[in-house]
This record gives C-alpha cells, structure tokens and sequence, in this order.
DNA sequence: GATGGCTAACGTTAGGGAAACGGTGAACGT
DNA sequence: ACGTTCACCGTTTCCCTAACGTTAGCCATC
C-alpha cells in the first residue's frame, strides 16, 4: 500500500484530506508542522507528500527545499493559498513537482497524486512504434496501418493505444485511462471510455465483436494483450 | 540518453534543474563553477549546456567563448539574472545561441532545450535541394519552381518548407514549429501558423483545398509527404 | 451440480454540440 | 508594396452523452 504524508494545520483540511486519501486506498500520515512534517517524510518514507505552504514553525518551501537538499526524492505537492500565489520560478528552486491551489477541487487533487505516484513508479521509456497482430502504429508520424491498409485513428485513440501499449498484459481501469489519456482537466463519465474502445476495436480488431488484443476484464476495465 | 551539462553555482538552482531535466529524461552533470564547467564540457561531451552567467572562478561568458575557440559546437543556453542583463551583442561574439533570464519558467526554459537538442540533431541532413511531386525548391537560392514555372515564396515560407523537409513524415505540432521555425523570441498566435500553412499549399499544391503534400494532423499540427 | 432467471456491466449506434481547421480580408510595421 | 499577423465566419471533425440491445456473473431453485 502505498503512504502519503499530509503536511497541514487546518484541522479541517486535514480531515478532508484524509479522509478522502484513505477512502482511495492509501495509507496516510499526518504532521500539522513545518518541523514535524520534515522529522515524518524521513522516518516515515512516504511515496508521495502533500504539503501546505502556510505552515507553523516551518514554512513549507523550506520543508521542501530542505528534503530535496537531503537526497529526498518522492513527489512533493504544494498546496498555496490564491492569494500566496507562488512563483513557478520559487516552486523549481526548492523542487516541488506540483502546485495546487486552494481552494482545489478534491477529485484533481486525488488525481494529481494518482498521476505522480504512477509516474515515479513507472519511469516508462516513450514507444515510437510498435506493431501486434496485422497492425503497425507509428506514433511520431500519427500513422496506423492494418494488414498494410492505412486506417484512421483519432488523437484520442492514438493516446489510448499508446497507454495500452504502455502498460500491456495489465487490467486498467476506467479511471485510471480517464486520469492517464485524458488528464486531470477534464472529467467525462467512465462509459465515455467504453465508447472508444468500441471504436478502437472497429478499426483494430480483425473481428470487432471477439476482439483479441482489447480485452475487456469484468467489473475492472480492459486490458490489452499483443 | 542525451546529456545535458549544468553549470551554476546555486545549490537550490542546481537541484531543481537537475531534477526537471532528469524528469525529462536527460542524463544530467553539474558543475559548480566556471573552470569545472569547461573541464567538464571537454570531457563529458554532452549535448547541450546550461551555462549561468555569474559564476566563480570563471565567468559563464568567458567559458562560453573559450568553448567556441577549442571547437565545441554543443548548443549552450545562458542564464542571466534579470540585473545583469547580458547585451545580445556580447553574447553573439561569445557564440551562445540562447538566452534565458532569471527568474524564468521552468516549462519555457525545458521547451528551449528541446528545440535546441533537435535542432542540433537535425544539422547533419541540411538541405540545399530538394523536390516533390512537380515542386523544385533552391534554399540557397531562394528559388522555388512548380512544374517549371517559378513561384513566389517569402523567407518565412521557405523556413517552413525546409523544416517540413526535414521532418517528412513526422506529425509537427503548432508549438514546435513557432519555436523552431520562428524562434522563441516572437510569440505569435498558433493560428498564425494555419495561415502561412494555407497559404504555403495555395503555392504548392495542385488542388490547395485537397492537399497531398502538407497533410492537416488533426488536433496536433501538420506533417509533410512527399 | 445443473438450470433458469435476475441484475449489473458491457457493446453498439446515432446525434448534438463544441472545438479545431480553412480561407478571406483588414491592420500593422518595415 | 510586401510580408506578417490577427480577426472573423463557414465548414469539418471529433468527442461526449444518451439510449437500447446484449452479455456475463450470481443466486435461488430443482
């Protein structure tokens, strides 16, 4: 299970923060100072930290300009005030990876850190082509073909084959293509994605209704399988 | 992997470059000062380098101008405090190709290292002539024909041409061609980019509303085929 | 255990609406 | 006067949603 440290004084905030973390499956910590949330992110090793730039006793860009400086490596995710607004320029110096205004729509920020936890576990190398089946897919070029016929892909479908790809012989869920292909910006119901996996199995599957590289896994999502 | 030297002496500068650039996937080396910098550039030959301007030991212009004279051709990006503003002129006699001031977006000064990186990779296939379909292009000559008729194109036209040959094939996002085909000194709007691309297939191709050559890359940019 | 029915999840199609693109023309500066 | 940029509007493309048909899994019953 993987922890992350909340760094927070609000009460209430925390709260919020915690409660909807551990309702995602995480495991949480919690430190309502400056100097306790830096003593915690070493003892503790969280993979990932929120931390709030108005802190007691320590500020939090001190925090995380300290951590960094002492070999600290997981995602940092400030969270500032409108009216603290924090330069990118002072964000990249003590090396957050992340800022987040409040007030913050919960569901970003849960998918903020669904997305940098993912991606500091991952360190996936970029595919530029790749081929399965009769079909080959070049990604630089925006190009697919199907037993050398060129078929039409769409942006998204693109994106979705690329994530597929990625992460092949893995189920992954609605959310997490919704999170991953779609980004944190936009919020579209989960059977969006059946949509375009149907349309995806149209033009990549050789009998759309059996398909055999876009798998559907029950109650999870999909998988793709070469 | 490609490398990218840093040379700056501010630890919190320091680590929040080397972790973006690492991000990015670059292998990163630091150097502290300008005698280790130039050390460094000789013997870990990397791709590009980030050179601070204000720098103990040896300034960052005279390592730069030392670098051109012993014949390294790495693309070298200065940074300069705002204070300190360097005069373009000096900088072009010291031969750096870029300049970023302090404090500066980190996402800005990523992009320029991009741009510069594929820029630098792309200088071995530098075309002088090149032709499509009935379409003859001199770059030397600024001369364009189609089917032996001479037609009219503006220098910038001719930039876009040459960076879409260079490129064939490959699906170019608006961003990436105002970057490298106008420079990150002017800023105009992507849709400009739409226009000298209708322009461009009024001039070259057969049938401008059917384009065979400067193909529309949906929600991305454009590509060029032969 | 097999069988059948029930419910929730998935497959598929079609259409509205938004965003992106193409093309013309005007404003600006050189 | 030319090249460049921007603004506008018609057109196209694609994405999202809703609706309905179909399948898969579960439980009760025999």
């Amino acid at each position: 299970m993987q922890k992350v440290l909340v760094v927070e004084d609000e009460p209430d905030m925390i709260l919020g923060l915690k409660d909807n973390l551990e309702y995602e499956g995480y495991d949480v910590a919690v430190a309502s100072d400056g100097e306790a949330g830096l003593e915690q992110a070493f003892s503790d090793r969280p993979d990932l930290i929120l931390l709030d730039v108005m802190l007691p006793k320590m500020s939090g860009l001190d925090v995380c300009r300290k951590l960094r400086t002492e070999g600290a490596d997981m995602p940092i995710i400030m969270l500032t005030a409108r009216s603290q607004e924090v330069d990118t320029v002072v964000g990249l110096e003590v090396g957050a990876d992340d800022y987040v205004t409040k007030p913050f729509s919960i569901k970003e920020l849960l998918a903020r850190v669904r997305a940098h936890l993912r991606r500091a576990s991952n360190k996936v190398s970029e595919v530029d082509q790749y081929s399965f089946g009769n079909v080959e897919l070049s990604f630089k070029k925006h190009q697919a073909t199907k037993s050398s016929q060129p078929i039409d892909l769409s942006p998204r479908e693109f994106e979705m084959m690329k994530y597929f790809i990625q992460r092949k012989g893995e189920a992954i869920t609605r959310d997490e293509l919704l999170n991953d292909v779609w980004g944190y910006t936009s919020f579209p119901l989960t059977r969006t994605v059946d949509n375009h996996v149907a349309k995806l199995r149209q033009k990549v599957e050789d009998v759309p209704p059996d398909p055999k590289h876009i798998i559907t896994v029950h109650r999870i999502g999909y998988k793709f399988v070469e």
